[in-house]
DNA sequence: ACCTGAACACCGTTCAAGT
DNA sequence: ACCTGAACACCGTTCAAGT
């Protein structure tokens, strides 16, 4: 309990910002020993504070899961941008988006698992809302592309139907998602690698979508 | 401790079937309390047994989950080969095939989180073999469509190549199960109903399987 | 306002012992 | 072979008390 905070000016009582710390000892816990199921009592642990230290700035365990997951979901919205930054038309974009998402699951699985896990499937009832305005995140990059491939004319999508937008962006991420989910459970079935899954991918969601 | 097997003949310490009963108990919580984040000593109390009892036919709760698991396994393969049973052709089926799927996790919403959750999913390391290959159960009757779809020149794949087979029933598998557990956790992002989610399918999945 | 120590009601798992 | 009781090392959460 002492060696945890021992780097430089030792802080006795007062954290100064034990929220960040807590969620940083957290993903620390998920992306470094791959493990999403830590208990809110290693996460003190880690940040050198005692067990309950953490209900000062978290109500309850799934209040920090939301908060890592969210952390996710914003690192994997990065990877996508990133990804489609260095893209022209639209439909390059979305398969560019589609392999930064599936690499993203492949390198980060204990978090992927985290960000569609537990965390927002509450034993009993509804998910928090919070939960689900962190996953919204991801999708609407994806959202993005889909539009642009609509307005161009790249892709056979009406985007003056609000909810017909809704169903196809929805299907280009259930599609997206399904793949890295299954594919970390090694459901594949066969030796597929990630440029396999795209093409088909690319063979199925994007040929559904593009016209030609 | 006695009021649970004050059936008829009470068995005093022999269960019989204790195996069956623990996996009925278990699966009893999750369809009917839809809570699939039970304790192995909460199924033990729900079977009329002490609470270790259960490692007599389990060698951890892990070991009851993936048993669990797989029984949600055939139901999902049932529903979907008694859905595909009432059409002719092979695009037919595939839709009705993936309706049905839906539908079951949609009515089964903590099964279906307990087949692709924790259970397979071991906090560290790869997953069982034998969570593997439950999984597969659901697989099987989708590929079973898509080769009849290819055999009969409906759908656009060339049945003579096993992998590239893998990649077009894998993306399949990935675009139904994505929709199904995105809209579980209430992702959609709009209120779209299953058969909205079907017609999301049809228009991507299946449009780049039916070359038409 | 933020953190600690002791306490409560749970877990999963093990082990010696009973039938 | 199958089951029980007591025990161990954990949990998440609460509450009164300290700084």
């Amino acid at each position: 309990m002492s060696a945890a905070r021992s780097a430089s000016t030792a802080r006795p009582y007062h954290h100064g910002d034990l929220r960040r710390a807590l969620i940083d000892a957290a993903l620390s816990l998920v992306t470094e020993e791959q493990d999403w199921t830590f208990s809110l009592r290693e996460v003190a642990r880690r940040a050198g504070v005692s067990h309950n230290a953490p209900y000062s700035h978290f109500s309850e365990k799934q209040d920090l899961l939301i908060a890592v997951a969210a952390t996710g979901f914003e690192r994997l919205r990065d990877r996508m941008k990133a990804a489609i930054g260095r893209t022209k038309a639209a439909d390059e974009a979305l398969l560019a988006c589609a392999k930064a998402y599936l690499q993203f699951g492949a390198e980060n699985p204990a978090l992927y698992r985290l960000m569609f896990g537990p965390a927002l499937a509450a034993s009993k009832g509804g998910r928090p809302a919070e939960a689900r305005e962190a996953g919204a995140t991801a999708k609407v990059v994806l959202a993005e592309i889909i539009l642009r491939g609509a307005r161009s004319g790249l892709f056979a999508v009406s985007p003056d139907d609000a909810k017909d937008e809704a169903k196809i962006v929805f299907s280009a991420w259930a599609a997206v998602h399904g793949m890295t989910m299954l594919s970390l459970d090694e459901f594949t079935g066969a030796e597929l690698t990630i440029d396999d899954l795209l093409e088909g991918l690319e063979r199925t969601v994007l040929k559904g979508l593009i016209p030609r």
